[in-house]
RNA sequence: GGGCUCAUAGCUCAGUUGGUUAGAGCGCACCCCUGAUAAGGGUGAGGUCACCGGUUCGAAUCCAGUUGGGCCCA
């Protein structure tokens, strides 16, 4: 019985396709409680690597596990679809037809602002065979990851899985927005983006490219101009300074910020007074020329919230903002804060409600809000600005800054950050984070219990939430804007048609139909009655396909037969979904329902080879799921998944897989061998159970009731320890050789055979039962050969053997646990010293060994009462007990071998069988003798 | 740089609220069996609990820091 688990397990997973196994266990469990697992979308862009395979299969042990408990437990796998890695791929292998590219998309008028959104013809056309060519290679991983995920043994509703591009998923993603739009959760905004000017596009992050490149670096003074609490000794001819690389972002300043934990100081230098970073104060009067100065105070940063400074230029109000993230490395420890130009500047300027000022267009040029540096391409104004303030006296000094800056990929130039309109969903609204936030805390159950701080800390600080994307691949967001006005229609009536539309064509269609086409007959815009409108052409973020996943899927809007209570029972991911799934779908879940979409969150950590380096291409030290499945088995992979720290980071190598196959091999050679001791068993409980049965099996009890408590708690390392354990330890090195000699030498109607195989049966199907959830195919290998009437279709339908807790403290507490945990006690100590005396004695083996124990009289009257049995338990031919001076010593038997056992023992004699005289135990010749090849003696 | 996190024998893991000599399995070494045999059994050697301080009568365990991994952000 080779493993060769290569081709048997393929094989068994026929078996289970064509018997529909998902099936046969759903209508098993029909009105049983249901435990609730939902899916997490895998992202269809590439076959599975080990992280995926580690994330599925844990799934799978929970459900399997869970099935075996009793529950119900329906498993919809899903998949993820939309979004830039697919595009990107797509495009790559498409870079030779210029007419996909989405610069020249861009060119064409596809441009993010609603005044754009007028698609002519021939564009609506590129973006839909874009749109095809991207649904082709979604479709085309989904269907490996499918295969990958089945050769792995895992269950589910394979034939009918949820995809977010599937037309009625599509649907259901804007009926999502309707429901937030109808909570008052959605807003348009401005956020600055990463915008390159020259192909006038967005990009996303992984679009760009750090290059070198020469900046103008800029120290300005700000004069203040109120300091209403009077935190500076003076207010008279005080400034700040800030030092900046992108002059031209001058224009757009609108705070400077301070950190709140560091000491500023009031210096005087060359006639005037600076307020700067104590830490800086030399290197900052130094490189501006302002001689040395003199500390006329100090302040901690956080002091000085509420001091306003002129702006060098507009002489308008720029506040002073407190920010963590001004560092004590460049600059002057006050930072220039233009909230349409940069990430940070954006959130602190949404913090301090600043205007999200961006006085640059998409080609680069500064706008009117520009003041006197309108129609300047950005460039050009860094020049200008830089002449300006040095007319102005503001500039204190300029020099060439070389640094690494973001470029755009594809054309090489520099690109800036500019603030566009985006949608967002509104964090704080409706008080969404409060009540996020407390369901983290009290309601939702996190495994690592250290993990409810890290989504706490996210959701606690994570800003608005940007759905909108400028990109081709994803559903469009189903926005209408009034022809003339440009105001946004936020009617769930002009939604709900959008949904309609995208149910039946697609959301293709969003691209591709008129607005009249899609709007009911005679609309009117709500605000301003307008009749003619123009459509949003951005999609929606794919973390909003994914974060909408249980309303989509479980509320049975897409599929009635998916339809499940919510919340669900579990949400099973990689730590990484901290950030994303879990963070996104409790945005959603709140937002619209009201309830976090789950009642606990399993969390894993990443695989790392055996240096706990991160696997990389690069590096060579990836290992391949499907690769292991084929060569090993993908039982030895689910050994191996089960067998480590999952909540850490997990280790995988070539050595630890050949590691976990000797450790499977230990388990299934096990189960082998219980099954060769079925051979001839007969069905009917056995009138007696010997003691040695009856411990074995209450041992088995007691596994079982670890086990399945180690599964409710997800902790699949400890049933695999416990089980491999087991086998190793109880079952191989003491069971079944104490039991071989009954096995080998009586006769099979006899008692004591029967009771011995009665238990061997117990042991195996709970064991068999134990494993199946995680030695899928192995378990189900072994169940079916198992003599059992009434055997299920698949092991994968039993339920586990657990006794109730009164019955497994009243074996744990039991006289025979305790007797035998007692006899093994003092069997270890006999095979020790045992191992001493044969090395001098020049003896190899205990077969034909006499031990005689002598001991306390408590000792010798325990030992006795186990007969003679005691001798198979220890291995020897036979064991003298004696009340003495305590020892234990060893001579060869002295009696003669029973030809039948190979025993030397007391009893053994010879007697005539078939003419010639055999020596026999008494035990061998009562079953020759029933045999009827010899008298009874 | 920030948030969260991890570090116990060669490997994979246990180590409850701080309490004798830090455990298991695998691997390894030596020995045995040959009626579990591409199996099985016995014995044994392996650890300054990443490092450095501190708290304590007592620290793998608690605290601070360092180093090195990992995830997420910047």
């Amino acid at each position: 019985m080779k493993a060769d688990l290569a081709t048997r397990e393929p094989a068994i997973q026929a078996r289970w396709d064509s018997g529909e196994i998902y099936h046969r266990i759903m209508e098993a469990r029909q009105g049983q409680p249901t435990f609730l697992l939902h899916d997490g979308p895998p992202y269809t862009n590439s076959p599975i690597h080990l992280g995926t395979a580690m994330n599925k299969m844990l799934k799978d042990f929970v459900v399997k596990s869970r099935t075996m408990m009793g529950f119900r437990t329906p498993y919809v796998p899903g998949f993820d679809n939309h979004g830039l890695p697919i595009e990107q791929a797509v495009l790559t292998a498409w870079a030779d037809e210029v007419k996909a590219d989405p610069v020249k998309l861009k060119e064409l008028g596809f441009q993010e602002k609603p005044s754009d959104v007028a698609l002519n013809h021939r564009l609506k056309e590129e973006i839909v065979e874009l749109r095809t060519r991207c649904r082709a290679h979604a479709e085309r991983y989904l269907d490996v990851q499918r295969d990958q995920f089945k050769r792995l043994g895992v269950f589910g509703l394979w034939e009918k899985p949820y995809t977010t591009m599937s037309f009625k998923y599509e649907a259901e993603i804007v009926r999502v927005f309707k429901r937030l739009v109808q909570a008052d959760q959605v807003y348009r905004g401005l956020r600055p983006v990463l915008w390159s000017p020259t192909s006038r596009t967005a990009l996303a992050d992984t679009e760009i490219v750090y290059a070198e490149h020469t900046s103008k670096a800029i120290y300005v003074r700000f004069a203040l101009k109120s300091d209403p609490e009077a935190v500076l000794c003076t207010n008279e001819n005080v400034f700040t300074i800030i030092w900046t690389t992108t002059p031209w972002t001058i224009p757009a300043n609108l705070a400077c910020a301070f950190h709140p934990e560091l000491t500023y100081v009031l210096v005087e230098a060359s006639g005037a007074r600076y307020l700067i970073l104590e830490e800086l104060m030399e290197k900052v009067l130094a490189a501006c020329n302002l001689g040395s100065g003199e500390v006329l105070q100090q302040v901690r940063g956080e002091e000085l919230e509420k001091l306003v400074f002129a702006h060098p230029v507009f002489g308008r109000d720029s506040r002073a903002v407190l920010a963590d993230y001004v560092t004590t490395e460049d600059g002057t420890g006050v930072v220039h804060t233009a909230p349409g130009h940069g990430r940070e500047d954006f959130i602190t300027g949404l913090k301090y409600n600043l205007d999200i000022l961006c006085p640059v267009d998409e080609r680069g040029m500064l706008t009117a809000e520009a003041g006197e540096f309108e129609g300047l391409f950005y460039k050009q104004c860094d020049k200008v600005v830089v002449e300006r303030l040095q007319e102005l006296g503001a500039l204190l000094t300029v020099s060439d800054y070389v640094h690494q800056y973001p470029h755009a990929e594809r054309d090489g130039q520099p690109v800036i950050f500019r603030a566009t309109h985006q949608w967002f969903v509104s964090i704080d609204a409706n008080d969404l984070r409060e009540r996020m936030v407390d369901a983290i805390y009290n309601k939702v159950t996190w495994h690592p219990g250290n993990s409810v701080h890290r989504i706490g800390k996210m959701i606690e600080n994570r800003p608005d939430w940007c759905i909108s994307r400028q990109r081709p691949w994803g559903v469009g967001l189903p926005i209408f804007y009034g022809k003339e006005s440009g105001v946004p229609v936020m009617d769930p009536v002009a939604i709900e048609a959008v949904a309609k539309l995208v149910e039946t064509e697609g959301s293709d269609a969003w691209f591709l139909r008129s607005p009249e086409e899609i709007l009911p007959a005679g609309y009117k815009h709500p605000q301003t009655e307008e009749t003619e409108f123009i459509k949003e052409v951005d999609v929606f973020d794919v973390w909003f396909d994914s974060g909408s996943t249980h309303l989509c899927v479980l509320e049975g809007n897409v599929e009635p037969a998916w339809k499940a209570e919510l919340p669900a029972d579990l949400y099973l991911e990689g730590s990484d979904q901290h950030r994303g799934w879990f963070n996104t779908s409790l945005v959603i879940g709140m937002g619209t329902r009201g309830e976090a979409p789950y009642k606990q969150v399993v969390t894993h950590g990443f695989v790392v080879d055996e240096n706990n380096e991160k696997m990389s291409k690069r590096k060579g030290n990836v290992i391949d799921p499907v690769e292991v499945s084929n060569k090993l088995g993908a039982d030895i992979l689910r050994y191996w998944c089960a067998s480590v720290d999952y909540p850490n980071d997990v280790p995988c190598g070539e050595n630890i897989l050949k590691q976990c196959g000797e450790n499977y091999r230990t388990i299934r050679n096990t189960f082998r061998f219980l099954l060769g001791n079925l051979k001839g068993f007969v069905e009917k409980e056995p009138d007696a159970i010997y003691e040695l049965d009856q411990w074995v099996m209450e041992q088995t009890d007691l596994l079982v009731a670890d086990c399945v408590d180690a599964y409710s708690r997800y902790d699949f390392t400890k049933v695999l320890t416990s089980v491999h354990n087991f086998c190793s330890n109880e079952i191989s090195k003491f069971y079944l050789d104490s039991i071989k000699d009954r096995m080998y030498c009586d006769l099979p109607e006899w008692a004591s055979r029967r009771s011995g195989q009665w238990a061997c049966r117990y042991v195996l199907i709970a064991l068999v039962k134990l494993v199946a959830p995680i030695l899928v195919h192995t378990a189900e290998e072994v169940y079916q050969l198992i003599p059992m009437v009434g055997r299920l279709e698949s092991v994968h339908l039993e339920t586990f053997d657990s006794k109730g807790i009164e019955r497994v403290e009243e074996i744990a507490g039991g006289s025979v646990q305790e007797r035998f945990a007692r006899m093994l006690g003092i069997r270890s100590q006999v095979f020790a010293q045992f191992e001493q005396w044969k090395s001098q004695a020049n003896v190899k083996d205990s077969q034909g060994v006499i031990t005689t124990i002598s001991t306390s009289e408590d000792e010798a009257e325990f030992l006795k009462s186990f007969a003679e049995d005691i001798a198979n338990y220890f291995k020897m031919s036979w064991v003298e007990i004696q009340v003495g001076e305590p020892s234990v010593s060893f001579a060869p038997s002295p009696f003669m071998e029973c030809s039948r056992s190979r025993l030397r023992r007391p009893d053994v004699a010879e007697v005539s069988v078939n003419g010639s005289a055999l020596p026999l135990s008494k035990r061998d010749q009562r079953a020759l003798a029933e045999l009827g090849l010899v008298n009874q003696a």
